[in-house]
DNA sequence: TCAAGTCTGTACCGAACAGTACAGACGGTT
DNA sequence: AACCGTCTGTACTGTTCGGTACAGACTTGA
């Protein structure tokens, strides 16, 4: 019976993409299982506690790519302009290129909110005190540093909000745009 | 059999309650209906096509109030300053005493995202457009206006995402008052 | 060649789902 | 007091849900 053989990043791409595009109640497993050609058995195989595992890994492995490309490169960053820019150019495509949709900020609506509480509470966290890092070694004081990121990270999440209200990624990249302008505007 | 009476808006403001809490997917009616005291009948009643009837008429209650208290005020505003603080004001009660939830935000991820797409692009371009006549009333040119007013509805709309990623009030509150001071700042 | 372990398709389960049918209860009108 | 339209509780439908069971197919190593 087995015919095709995936390995499991494979399936977590799989189901971020049908997550993204019906959220997680809705992204049911006959729908998975149409959608990415993965069958039911090898689901249980690979996430054995169903659905919440299969919620766990897609959010660790996003997790993962903002550490990686974008939390990582700020805190280390010794240009802070530089890395800026590169956060932005970096957030653009990410979100542009994966349905305008942020799965962690999806995770604070709805039943799911509990579960994933810690998770995604880090995620928010850990990308604003690393923008505000960069910021600090540009030289902003550290309460303009901190609440200058928490202002960009909003900025961004909301304007994934428009760029899906809207159809269109132009007002997002808009958004992106001036949101870097602003975080690089020396202090008044 | 019936005991309790109640009017259409009544089940209205308690489904709106369920759809914050649960989200629209997941408040299922069971959960509506002993979250709400509102039984079964009442509600096919009331609604005659089901949830898609509740989800319209709760997204239209949600409409008229930004419109009654938000919009109209911003595009009839003679003081700029003073319409756009009432605004932060007004939304600042709003979204903090109603879960940090933005039903129409909230409407732009999963399925139900193109059942309402023509209802959530109009919530978000009045909003937008109102805010931006009010900063032309106060001065500000035509782009500079538009480019603000997308950006601080973004900014509202990813600090409702922090507030609830945080589980707490003050971060918002924080972005909603920066976000009114970018607003009011003259022009450079 | 063959045994062990890994992976996959399918049939199945009880539970929960949205929606329907309908009888009975209530409030207003006459 | 009788009536009618509005409202409500409950029993029921077919469908879909997440999850399980399990047999068969493939890979691997000896």
């Amino acid at each position: 019976m087995a015919r095709t053989v995936l390995d499991r990043s494979d399936v977590v791409r799989a189901l971020a993409g049908v997550f993204r595009k019906r959220g997680f109640e809705a992204g049911s497993l006959s729908v998975i299982q149409q959608q990415t050609g993965v069958g039911r058995g090898s689901l249980y195989h690979f996430f054995p506690n169903g659905k919440t595992d299969m919620a766990a890994a897609v959010l660790q492995q996003v997790s993962d790519w903002f550490e990686d490309r974008i939390f990582t490169p700020l805190r280390l960053a010794r240009n802070a302009g530089e890395a800026i820019e590169a956060m932005s150019r970096e957030v653009a495509e990410y979100f542009t290129s994966r349905e305008r949709v942020c799965l962690f900020a999806a995770m604070t609506l709805g039943e799911e909110q509990d579960t994933f509480a810690d998770e995604v509470r880090s995620y928010f966290t850990d990308w604003v005190d690393a923008l505000a890092a960069a910021l600090r070694t540009g030289g902003l004081p550290p309460l303009e540093a901190a609440d200058r990121a928490v202002d960009a990270v909003a900025a961004i999440q909301g304007g994934l909000i428009l760029a899906r209200a809207y159809g269109d990624d132009a007002t997002f990249l808009g958004i992106v745009a001036r949101t870097e302008q602003r975080l690089l505007a020396p202090t008044q």
